[in-house]
DNA sequence: TTGAAAGCGCTAACAT
DNA sequence: ATGTTAGCGCTTTCAA
């Protein structure tokens, strides 16, 4: 089957090429009996604008690149959702790229994307560091990150406070007289992690104390579960946060195993809310992070970024907020 | 900053843009110090090729387009990672494209998909109808579909025979004496569920029999656990199959509420096994399906349906096998 | 209102 | 081994 042209279209309606161009683009100034005739042989010829060649010719690809650390989906699936609703309503395109742990692969990923002019690209936080973010910066690609408060002339941001969630949650919890609490983390998502450990950090410097209770799975073992069984046996708190789900199901495992009472002997909220958590018994509290929201919002400055070139048609740093919703984890 | 191109560097090095492309794609037959030469040029002037116009040149854009429905990633994900593992490889970019229920969205995509004139398409078997496949196949793409066992000159296929799956396993529940079968679906994924009830089906039909226990999720309730709970107030089965890990969940809790005792009163099987399955109480037993190996092996077809005129270094249709994991649903 | 022609950045014959 | 040149398919001045 022979790739049909904007020439084969032209002769089709005997017109010249920058007829079919002009109806192609619904420009104005063409006539109504002409612009028939040419969507006629449009039709009849099945003709497809050949978007690389617009592409070549404009000198912009509508498409957008979108970098997520690998195996992320679980919780990077409604970011997406939002970011292609958002793209797929202003005729957005979107590339997929994963960064790999290990690897220089972030400089290739980088090179890729530079090589493939996308007209801007979108960043949930991620391993990406500094200098890979400083590179981008170079040719002048609109920016997007996601997570990271962060900014400059053409970098802008959309994130949840993490710390400042934390912080408020747990002083509450500190005035209550609460003073045992803890953070489970499994290195899967440093960059939130320190952000809810800096917030806790801060409720027990204000009291002239220190956080102490951050516990790590450590790499040798196979699950959370694992590690935890063993911990909980020797360690006790009156409250725990874990950042995602499954550490959450673990916990709540465990604490059965062990006979720790949750939520009367202990108090566990999980601050990535999910629908997992509404399943578990007991259900587990947490935070409602606007995840869908992340994705759509940033697609929206994306797309303002790309049109409005004076920058003042939207904020460089774009904070959303969550809610906390109690369950029967906490009393 | 100023777009450099390759003229740039052919003046910067002091030859001809030709030579310049034969440094880019690693040409043998160039001098080694005029290689040198030109590789500095390159790198004091920061120069990347333009992906957009080697395309329009070489007639090809090393992009993979992904459909998948909407909002699927947490099934989808750990398929998406495969395909980006061998899409990277190969060095091919992948575009994400997802279908929205209703609407005449799909052949928007398929308008899209072709404008931007993808090397291939890699479908999830989703809403795309066949018609909307017969569309792609008139432009001749490649096409990799996961999950529906098609295929034709262009069209590949990776899956799961699912319906061989239900029909082998509950075959040999039925012939070991259970009859009291079921099988739980919240209308999110009618083409795995009809290959569920198709096998189901089959198992009773042979015996003479009619399986009439498919539990369907009014629309009209918020989750399926809030149906189930009723349901299973005037209704009891001996083995109860759901898709996935979410509506075994809720059979879990609602069977605890109501008093069934599971394994024991009522058996369960989440056809779609995941990492949450194995934190419920009990822990449920499950099919590991091999959704990272979909995603691998359909790009790895699709590469060879690229490379390979004649289609002979590949099969047409490909299917993947399950491993059965018993865990504490099923005695 | 329409057409002619230059140019977007690169590749690949064809010459040299 | 290197340079010249004709496309790839489209947009967009500039003329008519």
């Amino acid at each position: 089957m022979k790739r049909i042209t904007i020439y084969d279209v032209a002769k089709e309606a005997d017109v010249s090429l920058a007829t079919v161009s002009r109806v192609i683009n619904g420009s104005e100034v063409v006539r109504e009996d002409t612009r028939l005739k040419v969507q006629e042989a449009i039709e009849k010829l099945g003709y497809k604008p050949n978007a690389i060649a617009q592409g070549l010719a404009l000198q912009k690809t509508t498409t957008i690149a979108f970098v997520i650390p690998e195996a992320s989906f679980f919780y990077t699936g409604q970011i997406i959702n939002g970011l292609i609703d958002v793209a797929k309503l202003y005729n957005y395109n979107m590339v997929l790229h994963t960064t790999t742990e290990g690897i220089s692969a972030t400089s290739d990923i980088i090179e890729t994307i530079i090589k493939s002019r996308v007209d801007g690209v979108v960043i949930f936080n991620d391993k990406l560091n500094n200098d890979d973010i400083a590179t981008l910066t170079n040719y002048d690609v609109p920016i997007v990150v996601i997570g990271n408060r962060i900014s400059n002339n053409n970098i802008c941001s959309v994130y949840v406070d993490y710390e400042a969630l934390i912080y408020d949650y747990a002083s509450q919890l500190y005035e209550s007289g609460i003073r045992n609490m803890a953070l489970v983390e499994d290195r899967k998502n440093p960059a939130m992690i320190e952000e809810l450990y800096k917030g806790l950090k801060r409720v027990y410097e204000e009291h002239g104390e220190v956080f102490e209770n951050y516990i790590t799975i450590p790499k040798e073992y196979r699950s959370s579960y694992e590690y935890l069984k063993e911990y909980f046996n020797n360690n006790t708190h009156e409250f725990v946060f874990t950042y995602r789900d499954s550490q959450a199901m673990a916990v709540l495992n465990v604490a059965k195993e062990v006979g720790i009472d949750i939520p009367n002997d202990m108090q566990l909220v999980c601050v990535l809310d999910s629908k997992y958590n509404v399943m578990a018994r007991p259900q587990i509290s947490g935070f409602k992070i606007p995840d869908y929201d992340l994705g759509a919002v940033s697609m929206r400055i994306m797309t303002k970024m790309l049109q409005d070139d004076e920058h003042d048609s939207y904020n460089r740093e774009t904070e959303l907020s969550y809610v906390f919703t109690p369950r029967q984890t906490t009393k």
